[in-house]
DNA sequence: ACTGGGTAAACAG
DNA sequence: CTGTTTACCCAGT
């Protein structure tokens, strides 16, 4: 996997990228000490690879702007279980602007009662933002959980319009 | 506002 | 297989 930065105007952002394309997509993490550890950028990536990465850079720009992006890079996304393939794929149908609850995406993927186990699978989600994990809410219209941070979540969906409970 | 039971899936052992 | 944990949900207090 090759590891790069993809600048922002919310800050640095480190996707991975595969031979099939971008598997992974992390937030900026908080600077510690050794924060700089795992970040093994690789500069002479092929040019296709280049191409994704500018693909995601656009995406990402977007998306933070509560745009709905253009393009999309391909996505990698192999690493799931079946169920939790399911549901990235209907997250990927859920239109900027617009939310979900668990429950709902739950029976959208055939397991009525999976809302818990959506919730899993959300927090499992190796692409956060391009795959918008962040326009699911809980039933009530509380925000639930963020793989990313509470804060991040709000962010996200204030820029694209969304209404939603404090919590 | 808070609690408890029900629930599906992933994971450790 | 059993136990534990989870970004949940709903009907009761």
């Amino acid at each position: 996997m090759h590891v790069v930065a993809i600048a922002t105007p919310a800050g640095k952002f480190t996707a991975g990228l595969t031979s099939r394309g971008l598997a992974r997509l992390e937030f900026p993490r908080k600077l510690g000490p050794g924060a700089d550890a795992r970040m093994t950028l690789d500069d002479d990536d092929s040019p296709k690879l280049a191409a994704w990465r500018e693909l995601t850079a656009a995406a990402l720009r977007d998306s933070l702007a509560g745009k709905r992006p253009r393009r999309l890079p391909p996505l990698d996304l192999r690493g799931g279980t079946p169920f939790q393939c399911r549901v990235w794929r209907a997250l990927r149908g859920i239109a900027a602007g617009r939310t979900r609850s668990y429950g709902e995406l739950a029976a959208l993927v055939g397991t009525l009662r999976g809302a818990r186990a959506v919730g899993a699978a959300c927090g499992a989600n190796p692409v956060p933002v391009l795959v918008p994990c962040h326009r699911v809410l809980a039933a009530n219209g509380k925000l639930g959980g963020f793989s990313g941070g509470l804060d991040w979540k709000r962010r996200l969906l204030s820029a694209e319009g969304v209404a939603f409970r404090a919590m």
